[in-house]
DNA sequence: CTGAAAGCGCTTACAG
DNA sequence: CTGAAAGCGCTTACAG
């Protein structure tokens, strides 16, 4: 701990619970009990307190709170990946957003916490000491064994996106093997006959499911499900998926790419290759993303609404604090799609 | 405060300092030295503490730490803009990811607070109350009042970005001037003489500087600086500044777009209006965004290292905190121009 | 270099 | 519905 580095001890002024009791003219006791919210208090020194507390801009210690209560008013948003490229995600954005607007108001502060798998020991003790109350799991694989081992020390833990495996870790996530089956359905509508994917990471739910509802909708059209070609969430990674589709079947005429990120690489190659989008091939990507719009041409994606993701787990995790029954393990959430020039 | 989640109270287990001390044979004051790094310690003591701390795995409880010690061992990120659209910045990501390089190893925690300007009161009482130690302040915007605020009460301040006005907040920013020289310098030696800017927001230090880096760019070459068209980081006023620019002056044959996200909307406009980039018209973008390299063509720009300045910011709050002297008030970043296809 | 004791500012049974 | 008292788990003078 030698490195730690030394912040200078110096009280802050403003006002203690005591001054306020004091103002007030009631027990430090009623004043704690006006905080919190509990019932057993009468109106007049309800409005006593608060009174006291604007007057002075009381504002109370969470170190105190914490201690004294034995929780830690605060949720850990742990952001485990290698490298946290998440960050640079506008999904990421998305969720931080969602995540906020949820707490606002409650007295809940929110820990950010990037962890690589190799400090996942150093993690785990950290949460299970109390530092936080519960966590919002983003892990973008699906073989971190994090959420599972959160949820085994008793952390309430609500996961982004459907964990791999058998895993009773809640879970929020976006539908989307309906979005991916939503995409094929439009396609089919358009007249196309030969449709491609371009999928995501194999070791992700997202990458997975969407597959999933592609082969679903081409099996409900009555249509070969043979053009596959894996990518993973990069522009290089679709820019080479599309090269390897037009040279297996140069009379594809559509295209499902599991990401709008990913589409920007399979757009570039089809223009290098003289492919008119839509006209030759038509493409929809996945995210509706700020990508999707600036796109040459503007994309049509299925749209996933990543705040709400962010609000309904904070909002399942809340939830499980208050001790509240009967919350949904797990939540999908609808996606849509959203019609722009390339298909 | 009826809004207030309850968080279940439950003991968490898990070693207390009492149980490491007796374990190493000391007294909780030793291992509460040890912990801290302080100097007067023996070897034999702080071995034997660090073997327990180890065995128990324990972890100090932060709250009590805070309290006892009468600081937050935490410091805020505070996103102050109208409706946080910060967030689905690629900046801010690159922004988190410094802050939190610059944290690991130091046990000081992150708080993520998003301030609308009609919640500064609020928030200036909280962090009066001592729940953060200092202040990271990212506000889009140069006439936001929370940096001199939040400096006037006190608490040890960083600011992205030059706040404007003459204010006494430290801050750290890219040197958007020699960037905005550096542009020019570049459309210049390719033999351009009709340089145009399309500029960012003219109440912020970022819009101000790397225009007036442009005029200095446009001066040394004796040319004129006479093609100015104003846009506010979005590719919307990209493509309309741009679209004006061409209507003022079809012979311009180059321009310097004071971000990557706008120069998306000036290369549509330029793309529609049959010209070709870099032929007919130079590009030269600020960012080096990922969009920079997905654009079509790919974006020649000024890069700035963003996750240097989270560091950089990081690095001289930590410092202030310290009780370090002679640190600079304020620091400007090295910004670089990378070479693509668009310039 | 080390330990005993006080205290940080709250919450929470407990008794009323 | 309310208050007095104990205690949450640490840090920090103080004395040695």
């Amino acid at each position: 701990m030698s490195g730690m580095t030394e912040i200078d001890r110096q009280r802050r002024p403003g006002p203690r619970i005591e001054e306020v009791a004091r103002l007030a003219g009631v027990s430090k006791s009623t004043v704690s009990r006006v905080i919190n919210g509990e019932q057993y208090v009468s109106a007049k020194a309800r409005d006593a307190v608060h009174t006291a507390i604007t007057h002075l801009r009381y504002s109370p210690n969470q170190a105190a709170r914490s201690l004294a209560g034995s929780k830690a008013n605060a949720i850990a948003l742990i952001v485990s990946e290698q490298g946290s490229r998440v960050l640079g995600d506008p999904f990421f954005a998305g969720m931080l957003r969602g995540v906020h607007a949820e707490l606002a108001g409650r007295h809940v502060q929110l820990l950010l916490v990037l962890s690589q798998p190799r400090d996942h020991d150093d993690l785990l003790s950290y949460l299970a000491s109390g530092h936080a109350d519960g966590a919002l799991l983003v892990s973008l694989h699906g073989d971190d064994p994090l959420p599972r081992r959160l949820h085994e020390i008793g952390l309430p833990v609500v996961a982004c996106g459907r964990p791999l495996g058998a895993s009773a870790v809640p879970f929020v996530d976006s539908d989307n093997f309906t979005g991916g089956l939503d995409a094929v359905r439009h396609l089919v509508s358009l007249g196309r006959t030969r449709i491609a994917t371009v999928t995501g990471p194999r070791d992700m739910a997202a990458g997975i499911d969407r597959l999933s509802g592609w082969r679903r909708g081409l099996a409900e059209a009555e249509l070969p499900d043979d053009l596959v070609a894996e990518a993973d969430f990069t522009p290089e990674s679709g820019a080479r998926a599309m090269t390897e589709l037009l040279d297996r079947a140069p009379d594809v005429d559509a295209v499902f790419v599991a990401a709008d990120i990913t589409a920007v690489g399979v757009l570039q190659v089809l223009h290098a290759r003289g492919k008119q989008v839509p006209e030759d091939v038509a493409v929809v990507g996945f995210d509706d993303s700020l990508l999707a719009s600036t796109a040459t041409p503007p994309l049509t994606t299925v749209r996933q609404d990543i705040e709400q993701l962010g609000r309904t787990m904070t909002w399942r995790l809340l939830g499980e604090l208050a001790g509240e029954t009967g919350l949904p393990p797990s939540l999908l959430l609808p996606t849509s799609l959203v019609r722009r020039a390339s298909a």
